[in-house]
DNA sequence: TAGTTTGTAATGCCAACAGTTACATAAAAG
DNA sequence: CTTTTATGTAACTGTTGGCATTACAAACTA
């Protein structure tokens, strides 16, 4: 299984704005941070913009800040806001509907991959932007 | 983020070989239920061979079956025997090591992930293959 | 020896995604 | 109102990963 590093990226920008505290961020300069090109996070922010976790402004002096305490943002919202695509790839091809197994096999396999994700995520949530920021800063 | 398929391929397999309850299956008899190329099949059940979770012989008469029962097989296992990339993609490019978040995020990241990943297979462990085959059966 | 099945290499193909360039649009500053 | 700064977005490239396919040697049975 395998993410887009979107999600890797999305922390690490969420974490400068949060550094930043409330101060305008340009896309040039998380760009240089992540080390990546500006529209590669100008993508992101839209995604994060979407989710209301940011708020963007366009023109001279402008960029983009937090748009709530980072205490009340946690790492699963970050996750579903810019993982657009499911965790986990279900076969590519229909299982043969003659066999037994196969005539079934798909709902059971969808009902564990749900339960993991559900998993996953309450996990993810139990960390906030807060604390991201307190260890990059002690660390 | 994105998983291979070979998680749900191998989950489908070990169903068919639970379902057929020690009799030996060919790569062509799990392809055709899987619905793709046997030579995929035979490079799964490699996988699954290292993990001990089948026995597979060649020639006449040869084929795969399960090394132990459903009841001792469960998902997180299936998962670490045949996903062998990490779930979450990290950063594809080094942070600027100039920028105080930069310079220590990937940590923090890192250890993030590390959790998320270990609920998820916390929850994968809660199924078996047992639990899967009866399922199966009954839907 | 003939027949069956796995192991494995070589190759093709396609989708996803990071990256890049280019430019229109919007907003602030003078 | 013009200049400057910055975002939004389209178009294109290049790379990577992974499924699929063909082909054949190796192993095993009868």
């Amino acid at each position: 299984m395998r993410t887009s590093c979107r999600f890797a990226m999305a922390v690490h920008v969420l974490s400068v704005l949060a550094y930043q505290e409330g101060d305008r961020v340009t896309s040039a300069a998380l760009a240089e941070s992540v080390n990546t090109n500006p529209v590669i996070i100008r993508r992101l922010l839209l995604s994060l913009q979407k989710a209301k976790l940011i708020d963007t402004c366009r023109g001279a002096g402008a960029g983009s800040r937090l748009n709530r305490s980072p205490r009340r943002i946690n790492m699963a919202e970050i996750y579903r806001s810019v993982e657009e695509s499911e965790p986990f790839a279900t076969l590519t091809r229909k299982p043969d509907a003659h066999c037994p197994v196969g005539r079934s096999i798909i709902a059971v396999i969808d009902e564990i991959f749900s339960s993991a994700e559900v998993a996953m995520e309450r996990d993810l949530a139990k960390t906030t932007l807060a604390d991201v920021l307190q260890k990059v800063k002690t660390g």
